[in-house]
DNA sequence: ATGAACCTTACCCACATGGTAAGGTCAAGC
DNA sequence: GCTTGACCTTACCATGTGGGTAAGGTTCAT
């Protein structure tokens, strides 16, 4: 199978498979004479595995541990949970700001009239909010 | 002023002040015989007007718009009201996102035993989850 | 044999920020 | 006057996850 079915097969484009083997994400696979990449169904695997953990956020970093305690049988359950509760708590955080960013942008918005005159609520924010914001 | 005592009137750091200076948001400024950059207190208000609307999420391209529409005694609140709105939006997306992968995340860790074991319904949701995430 | 569709590597770009290097300047103290 | 340390300058590299493009080789069907 070349890049390009492996990348529809995947739901990954060939240019970030090429980049994940780059980095050391996946093994370099076979290549055929011409030299290109040849990928078996096992490697489809585990193209749909780091798919689907990029969909949760997973950084390539983590990807590389996960893959690895995914592929060995000696693993440890409770390493793979620390992994994804690290990244929660990093999710949640990310959150928190977003939600800060997104009460105060509502507030603003609120109090700006939209009449087409001079006059705007969230240019005075921004130049001297209420409550200063460090 | 110098920008080490504009980077702390400011909250931003002389660095991100040259940097905005080289990308367009900034006027450069006077400079004195030796090359130093020169801040006013004009130029303060103008940094705490970037640092807030940062700590805001808006893009340095947003601000840059934003600052023009500031020092606009022409300006009509409506275009500025767009383009909070927009942000505001672009915020709320992301939220919705990240909202989806905390959910994903807490079904996850909550289904993982965390006893040592190989056994883990984490790393078996990236394999193969129970429903497929395009 | 030719053309389309695929593959290869190797670059540049985004975005906001940090780091580092190599060098010039200023002020205080001796 | 000289040293020292803190400041300033520019210029480059790195981050992380992709997208885009260029220049070229391969494969396959017509």
């Amino acid at each position: 199978m070349n890049i390009g079915q492996a990348a529809a097969a995947s739901g990954l484009s060939a240019k970030m498979i090429r980049h994940y083997e780059h980095n050391g994400l996946l093994q370099p696979t076979q290549r055929s004479e011409a030299g290109y990449r040849q990928y078996q169904p096992k490697d489809i695997e585990i193209l749909q595995f780091i798919r689907r953990a990029r969909v949760l956020g997973f950084s390539l970093a983590d990807i590389a541990g996960l893959l690895a305690l995914w592929q060995n049988p000696q693993r440890s359950n409770t390493v793979v949970k620390q992994v994804a509760q690290q990244h929660l708590a990093e999710v949640e955080q990310k959150l928190k700001e977003l939600q800060a960013m997104k009460q105060t942008l509502q507030l603003m918005i609120a109090q700006c009239a939209a009449d087409g005159g001079a006059h705007c609520a969230i240019l005075q924010h921004l130049a001297k909010p209420a409550a200063e914001v460090k």
